[in-house]
RNA sequence: GGGCGCAUAGCUCAUCUGGUUCAGAGCACCUGCCUUACAAGCAGGGGGUCCGCGGUUCGAACCCGUGUGCGCCCA
C-alpha cells in the first residue's frame, strides 16, 4: 500500500482515540499492581478549553501514559467543578434572555433552570480534552455538586462545626457589590490606579453637645479651629465615627479630649490617639470609618467606636448615610466633593496612585463590608499542611514555591466560606428567627438538635429556616482527591484505600493557596495522610508580548482550531517545547508548527522504511552503525529517565526530538539506507524496525497518535497489541567509548562536507581524503559509512602532511582533502596563525593551572587527569598546525 | 511598606553538587541545494565581556555581598 506523503492527522486521531476507548485502556480498577494516580484539577463546568488547560492536561497525560506503559495501574480521574459564581452568572444571563429575573423566581425554580443549564452546556470541556488525547478514565467522571460529593461537603461542614473549627461571625469581608456576594481575599485583585486625595476640614469643638455656626462654615472656616484629614474616599465621610491622630504628633497635641464635627451631616465624633497612624501620610490625621475599612474597623474595636454602615449591598448609599440615599457610591463621590467645596470644607485635592481591590469575577471595586459570614478557623488545621510541605513529604515542583507556600501558611487567615448565591452547596444551618441556630444535615435533624439545645423554645408554631447562602466552591474542591474515590461515603472503601494518596498533581501556581494548600489540609484532617506526593506547578501561558492568554483579552487562539491545524500531537509538542515547570511560557504558534513538522518527519521516516525492498541473500555491512546507535539509544533512555524524574518534561521531549530527528533520521537512516536502486539486507531492515518501534514507545507519552499509527505500520499486530499499553523500554548498559567513536565519525563527515560547501563543490563530486590519526582502526571500522556519507573515495591514511589539500582538524586527527582548487596560501596562513594563537593561549592557561600546587593538591584526581589530557591534546594540535604552516 | 523570584545568542529557554578541548538547544538569520522519505525538507555557517561592581576559591555563568532593571505574591 502506498503511504500518502502527508498524514491525515484528524483521521488517525479519531481512529485511535475511539480504539483506545473501545479497548478500555484508560479504565482503571484496583488490582494487585502498583497504582499511579492523578486527579484532574476540575475545570469549571462552564469552562471551555483554553491554552492553560492544554498545557496542564498535556503534562498530566504524559505522566499517566508513561506510568501506564510502565505497567502501573494508571488512573486519571476527570471531572468538573460547579463554580458557584461563574455558573450563577451564566444562569442569570440565560434567565435574563428568557425574560426572567432571578428576584422574581423561587430558589427551587432557579435551581431547576441552573441544572438544566448544566446538563445542556456544562462539561463541554471534557469532550474537548478527548481531542487532545487525554487518557482519563471517563467512567470515573465526577462533578462537585453531584449527590455523593455534595453529601461529603455537608458532612465535612457539620464535622468541622462540631469540632469548633467553623464559626459564624460579623467580620469585615470583601464585598462584591455587583456579584452581591462576599469573596475571599484571594479573589480580590489589587490594581494600582490613579486616584485623588481629598483634603477635608473638620471643625473642632469642645464637647459632643457643641454645634458649629453655619456662618463659620460659609466663611471658609477661617475663624474656627479645624483639623484637615486626607482621604481617597470622601463618600465614606458619612460613616465617620472618629478622627484619629498619632499620640506623638506635636501638631495635634492640643486636641486631646476635643471633638471633631463631620462635615455636611454635623455628626460630632471624638478625636482619638493611636500609634497606628502614619504621621507622614497626608496631614497625619485619619478619618475613621469602622464599617468601611478594615484598619478603621480594628481601630473602632480598640476605641469602642460606633459603627455606621452607610452602604447597601449593591453599593448604593443606605438610610444611615443621611444624604444621597439610594445613589451609587461613585456618583456620590463626585457629588460630595462638589458639596464639600461649595461649603468650604475642601482644602485641596492631590493626584495620587493607590491600590484598589477588584473582584476577580465581576471586576467590580470591592467594598470592605461588615457582614455575618461563616468562617473556617485555619491556624490549627494549617499546621500539618505546612509541616509536610516543608519536610518534602509533599514536594512542590519547582521547589521555589516552598517559600511562598511557607509564608502564606504561617500567616494564614480564617477562610470566609459563605457566598450569597444559590448555585452551590447550601449551608446546613437552621435559624429560629430569634437569633438561635443549629447546624444539621436535614430539617428533621435540625429540629431534633434544636429541641435539645434550646429546651422550651420549640412550640407548635415554631419553624426553622435554612441559611440562604451557599458554600465557597473551594469548600468542595478541597475534598476532591478524597471525594472522587468516595472516601467520605466509604472511608474504608476499596478505591480510596488503593488510590489514595495520589501521586502527582499538576496545576497552576495561581491556585496554590486556593486549592492545593486546602486539599493538603483536608487530606490530613480526613485521611491523616497527604493527598498527593508531588505537585507540579505549570507556568502561565502568555502571548508573545508577555500578556496572559485569556478569553477576555482575546489573545488566546482556540485550542480546537490549533488541533485541527497542527494535530493534537503537534500542539502537545508545541506546548511542552518551552515549558519548564513553574516558568511562564510565551506561547508561539510556531512551536505547534514545529510539532506538526516533527510528526511529518516521523511519518516520512516510515515511508522510507516501507519503501525498502529486502534482499534476504545480501549481507549487512552496517554493524558499526548498529553498535553506535544501540549504545546511543541506551544513553538516551538514561537521560530521558533523569529528566522525567526531575519533572523536566520539556527537556525530555527536546532530547527525544533531537534524537529522532538527528541521530535516527539524519544519521542512522542515512547510514543504512541502500543506494538508489538497491535492496536492503534483512538484518539492517529488522534492526531498523526494532529501533523505530522503541523510539515510538519512548515518544508515545508525548505524541500518542502518531506513535500508535507508526506502531501499527511497522508490523502486523495482534488484536490488543497497541503501543498505548506496550511495555515501556527498559534501560540497558552502554559503552560511552563506542558512542564517542560514533560521534567522532559524525564530526569527520561534517568536516568534509564543510570543506566541500566552502569550496562550492557539488555533493555529487567524489573527493579524495587523507587522514593523519592514531586511531586508524576506528576509521577502518566506519570506513564505508564515511565514504558513503561524505561521498569520498577509499580513505587514505598518511603520516605526513599532504601537499595541495585543504586540511582540517577533527579532535586530534587531521584530514587532508583534495579539492582540486588551488589554495590561497596567504589566507590559509592567516587562519592557521590565528588558530595557533588560540591554542598557545589555551596551553599556557592549562599549564598555569597544572603548575599551581594548590590546584594539584585540592582538585579531584579526575579533574587533574582531564587537565593533563587537555594539555596533551592542545600540544598535539599546535604541532599539527605548525606542520601545516611549514608546508605552505 | 513586607516577602519571593528572575537577569545567559536577535527571541524563548537549558547548563541538575563550582571543574570536559574558548557556555548548549530551538526559533530567527546567512550560504548552497526541489539530492527518489520528508521544501512541513537536506547540507553547512555566523552569532555570547553568562546584567554592572566587589568578594570567597587552586578554579565562578553557578557561592556570598552590593548596585541596576524586571516580574510575582501579600498589606
Amino acid at each position: 500500500m502506498e503511504l500518502p506523503k502527508i498524514l491525515d492527522h484528524t483521521q488517525i486521531e479519531e481512529k485511535w482515540y475511539s480504539h483506545w476507548l473501545d479497548k478500555k485502556y484508560f479504565r482503571s480498577v484496583p488490582d494487585e499492581r502498583e497504582p499511579y494516580t492523578i486527579v484532574i484539577p476540575p475545570p469549571n463546568v462552564t469552562g471551555v478549553l483554553h491554552m492553560g488547560h492544554m498545557l496542564n492536561n498535556t503534562i498530566q497525560d504524559v505522566l499517566i501514559r508513561k506510568a501506564r506503559m510502565q505497567g502501573k495501574n494508571a488512573c486519571w480521574v476527570p471531572g468538573t467543578d460547579h463554580a458557584s459564581i461563574a455558573t450563577e452568572a451564566k444562569v442569570v444571563n440565560m434567565l435574563k434572555e428568557m425574560g426572567i429575573s432571578k428576584k422574581d423566581i423561587s430558589r427551587e425554580e432557579y435551581m431547576k433552570h441552573a441544572w438544566e443549564w448544566k446538563e445542556k452546556y456544562g462539561g463541554i470541556i471534557l469532550k474537548q480534552l478527548e481531542k487532545l488525547g487525554a487518557s482519563c478514565d471517563w467512567d470515573r467522571t465526577r462533578f462537585t455538586m453531584e449527590d455523593d460529593l455534595s453529601e461529603a461537603v455537608i458532612d465535612v461542614f457539620i464535622d468541622l462545626f462540631n469540632k469548633g473549627n467553623i464559626y459564624r461571625g460579623v467580620r469585615m469581608v470583601n464585598w462584591d457589590p455587583k456579584g452581591l456576594t462576599a469573596v475571599s481575599d484571594e479573589e480580590v485583585i489589587h490594581k494600582e490606579v490613579n486616584s485623588k486625595l481629598y483634603y477635608v476640614k473638620y471643625c473642632i469643638v469642645d464637647s459632643p453637645q457643641s454645634t458649629v455656626h453655619s456662618e463659620a462654615v460659609d466663611s471658609g472656616l477661617s475663624s474656627v479651629d479645624y483639623i484637615t484629614v486626607a482621604t481617597t474616599r470622601p463618600e465614606t465621610i458619612l460613616g465617620d465615627t472618629a478622627v484619629c491622630v498619632h499620640p506623638n504628633d506635636e501638631r495635634y497635641k492640643h486636641l486631646k479630649g476635643k471633638f471633631a464635627v463631620v462635615p455636611l451631616i454635623n455628626r460630632v465624633v471624638p478625636i482619638i490617639f493611636d500609634d497606628y497612624i502614619d504621621i507622614e501620610f497626608g496631614t497625619g490625621a485619619l478619618k475613621v470609618t469602622p464599617a468601611h475599612d478594615i484598619n478603621d474597623y480594628n481601630l473602632g474595636i480598640k476605641h469602642h467606636l460606633e459603627i455606621i454602615d452607610i452602604l447597601n449591598d449593591d453599593g448604593t448609599l443606605s438610610e444611615k448615610a443621611e444624604l444621597y440615599v439610594g445613589e451609587d457610591r461613585f456618583a456620590v463621590r463626585k457629588k460630595i466633593v462638589v458639596d464639600l467645596e461649595e461649603k468650604g470644607y475642601l482644602e485641596k485635592t492631590e493626584e495620587i496612585k493607590n491600590k484598589v481591590g477588584y473582584s476577580e469575577r465581576t471586576d467590580a471595586v470591592i467594598e470592605p463590608k461588615l457582614s455575618m459570614q461563616w468562617f473556617v478557623k485555619m491556624e490549627q488545621l494549617a499546621k500539618p499542611a505546612l509541616e509536610n510541605v516543608m519536610n518534602d513529604n509533599i514536594k512542590l515542583i519547582p521547589d521555589k514555591f516552598k517559600n511562598t507556600y511557607k509564608y502564606w501558611m504561617e500567616n494564614v487567615r480564617d477562610w470566609c466560606i459563605s457566598r450569597q448565591l444559590w448555585w452551590g452547596h447550601r449551608i446546613p444551618a437552621w435559624y429560629d428567627g430569634k437569633g438561635n441556630y443549629v447546624v444539621a444535615k436535614t430539617e428533621g435533624e435540625a429540629i431534633k438538635i434544636y429541641t435539645e439545645n434550646f429546651r422550651g423554645l420549640w412550640t407548635v408554631d415554631s419553624r426553622l429556616t435554612q441559611d440562604e447562602d451557599v458554600l465557597d466552591t473551594w469548600f468542595s474542591s478541597w475534598l476532591w482527591p478524597i471525594a472522587v474515590f468516595d472516601g467520605f461515603k466509604y472511608p474504608d472503601g476499596k478505591d480510596i484505600n488503593y488510590y489514595y494518596p495520589t501521586n502527582d498533581l499538576v496545576t497552576a501556581p495561581e491556585i496554590l493557596f486556593f486549592w492545593v494548600a486546602r486539599m493538603i489540609i483536608a487530606g490530613y484532617e480526613y485521611r491523616k495522610e497527604k493527598p498527593f506526593s508531588n505537585v507540579y506547578l505549570t507556568g502561565i501561558v502568555r502571548d508573545k508580548k508577555g500578556k496572559k492568554m485569556s478569553k477576555q483579552l482575546g489573545n488566546s487562539p482556540d485550542p480546537l482550531d490549533l488541533i485541527k491545524k497542527y494535530s493534537a500531537d503537534g500542539i502537545r509538542t508545541g506546548m511542552l517545547f518551552s515549558s519548564p515547570a513553574g516558568n511562564d511560557l510565551l506561547f508561539d504558534e510556531k512551536l505547534c508548527e514545529q510539532g506538526r513538522n516533527f510528526t511529518n518527519k516521523i511519518w516520512n521516516a516510515l515511508r522510507l522504511l516501507k519503501g525498502w525492498e529486502i534482499d534476504v541473500e545480501k549481507k549487512s555491512n552496517n554493524e558499526p552503525a548498529f553498535l553506535w546507535f544501540e549504545n546511543k539509544l541506551e544513553q538516551l533512555k538514561e537521560n530521558l529517565e533523569k529528566s522525567y524524574s526531575g519533572y523536566r518534561m520539556s527537556e525530555t521531549l527536546i532530547d527525544l526530538y533531537k534524537f529522532i530527528w538527528d541521530d535516527f533520521c539524519s544519521w542512522y537512516l542515512e547510514y543504512v539506507k541502500p543506494p538508489f536502486g538497491e535492496k536492503i539486507d534483512l538484518v539492517s531492515y529488522n534492526k531498523t524496525l526494532v529501533y523505530f518501534e522503541e523510539l515510538m514507545k519512548l515518544l508515545h507519552p508525548f505524541m500518542p497518535f502518531i506513535s500508535e499509527e507508526i506502531y501499527h505500520h511497522l508490523k502486523e499486530r495482534k488484536e490488543g497489541d497497541d503501543i498505548c499499553i506496550a511495555p515501556y523500554p527498559k534501560i540497558n548498559s552502554f559503552d560511552v567509548r563506542i558512542i564517542a567513536e560514533g560521534e567522532k565519525i559524525k564530526e569527520v563527515i561534517s568536516a568534509i562536507r564543510d570543506v566541500r560547501n566552502k569550496n562550492g563543490l557539488s555533493p555529487k563530486q567524489t573527493l579524495k581524503v587523507f587522514i593523519h590519526t592514531n586511531e586508524i582502526s576506528v576509521y577502518q571500522k566506519f570506513a564505508n559509512l564515511i565514504e558513503k556519507m561524505a561521498n569520498i573515495s577509499a580513505i587514505n591514511f598518511t603520516s605526513t602532511e599532504v601537499e595541495n589539500t585543504s586540511s582540517v582538524l577533527v579532535q586530534t586527527d587531521k584530514l587532508f582533502i583534495e579539492t582540486g582548487i588551488a589554495l590561497d596560501a596567504e589566507s590559509e596562513k592567516k587562519k592557521i596563525v590565528e588558530e595557533m594563537d588560540y591554542y598557545k593561549g589555551f596551553i599556557s592557561s592549562v599549564e598555569k593551572k597544572l603548575n599551581n600546587e594548590r590546584f594539584t593538591q585540592n582538585a579531584k584526581p579526575e579533574i587533574i587527569e582531564n587537565e593533563q589530557k587537555k594539555l596533551a591534546d592542545g600540544k598535539s594540535k599546535l604541532k599539527s598546525l605548525e606542520n601545516s604552516l611549514a608546508k605552505l
